[in-house]
DNA sequence: AACCATACGGGACGACCCGTATGGTTACCA
DNA sequence: TGGTAACCATACGGGTCGTCCCGTATGGTT
């Protein structure tokens, strides 16, 4: 009797080639940038990395899941500094989001990706949980900091604020591609945050 | 002397089958609200037609103009009725843009059709022109309305108040696919009406 | 009545992509 | 030194795409 239960699932056999990984998603990132998300094969990604399709999909399921893994993982959340007022807390969190929206391979990939997700009944559900969920932890932090000023109602509807707040951002320059800077998350801003303040 | 000028651009040849436009209209949108919008493909359209590929793609350039037309078309913007309130108004155009968006086949067309859209510029700007043009003249005859009541600041960023409610609604209900009824018009009227408020 | 231009349905085309095999090779572990 | 599994490359069957061509139908013009 040797080592009977030696480690639940031993690693056997040739280990992945750690490379390849990261080579995949940068592939990926970059294709989206320079030709869009509907000429982002599989195929050519796999090329363009000097990989296998077959190790791409070994590694990730679909196109879907491997351009989300390549878009929306590097991005930290970093918590919303205290401004003291709902309006400044807003422009701050807007600011992150415009930002995350309009980066170069965001852009490209996410009304197409958008669409991927919304058309699976498996995959619509991870928007919410995945994608927004960041932004949701901060919105909430931001509020629970206005209720406890008396500037914000305590029975907010968050879930649908947070949704106004992402599809502005989202349909403004994901989908109309109008210029976005810090002006834009100011402009939100004011329209959303007077409108949720407590009367 | 009998009719000189006959027309500068006389038909001439065999005329087009009036009933084939029809009839292609109604079998994308039959496609689209059964099978959704990736698997509606122009070769699937003609077959439930009973039409050619080629009589389709003589009418459209692609699935993107069919599409739009389809589920686009038949739609009469009716002026918002004077309800005496900023905020009364604003439902009642939220509560008909809700109903738009979730209509049986715009439901499952919308994702990938405004991604498709976005994707190529030259129909890009065509998504303010055409999608939103109604719902803009209608928000503008709204607003002048309340600035006339001194309700509302005259210098309003009208564009942008339009795409932060179009984004809302779109990314709830047909992102998201949150259920969609009145209230949901009347939260979003009171989160954005309120913002906009003169103060 | 003859002619011509165009639309018609139907089908074939080459290109592309998908997701899944199938080899021959390579790396790691026991 | 085997065993195992990932590596890359290539090929597969199935699908959609947009274009093109066929033979035919249908209208206006001469």
């Amino acid at each position: 009797m040797v080592t009977v239960m030696a480690a639940p699932d031993a690693p056997r056999g040739r280990p992945r080639d750690s490379r390849a990984h990261q080579a995949i998603l940068t592939a990926t990132a970059e294709l989206l940038a320079e030709a869009g998300y509907a000429a982002t094969s599989i195929g050519a990604v796999a090329a363009r990395a000097g990989v296998g399709k077959d190790t791409v999909y070994r590694r990730w399921s679909g196109k879907a899941e491997l351009v989300y893994e390549a878009v929306f993982t590097q991005t930290e959340a970093v918590p919303v500094p205290d401004t003291g007022t709902l309006r400044g807390d807003l422009t701050v969190l807007l600011d992150a989001l415009v930002r995350e929206f309009t980066a170069p391979g965001a852009a490209a990939a996410l009304p197409g990706l958008l669409a991927d997700f919304a058309a699976r009944p498996e995959l619509r559900a991870r928007i919410r949980s995945q994608f927004l969920a960041p932004a949701k932890s901060r919105l909430v932090e931001l509020f629970e900091r206005a209720v406890q000023r008396g500037e914000a109602d305590p029975d907010l509807p968050v879930d649908l604020v947070l949704d106004t707040l992402a599809g502005a951002v989202f349909f403004h320059t994901g989908l109309l591609g109008e210029p976005a800077g810090p002006q834009l998350a100011a402009q939100l801003a004011a329209i959303v945050g007077r409108g949720i303040e407590a009367r």
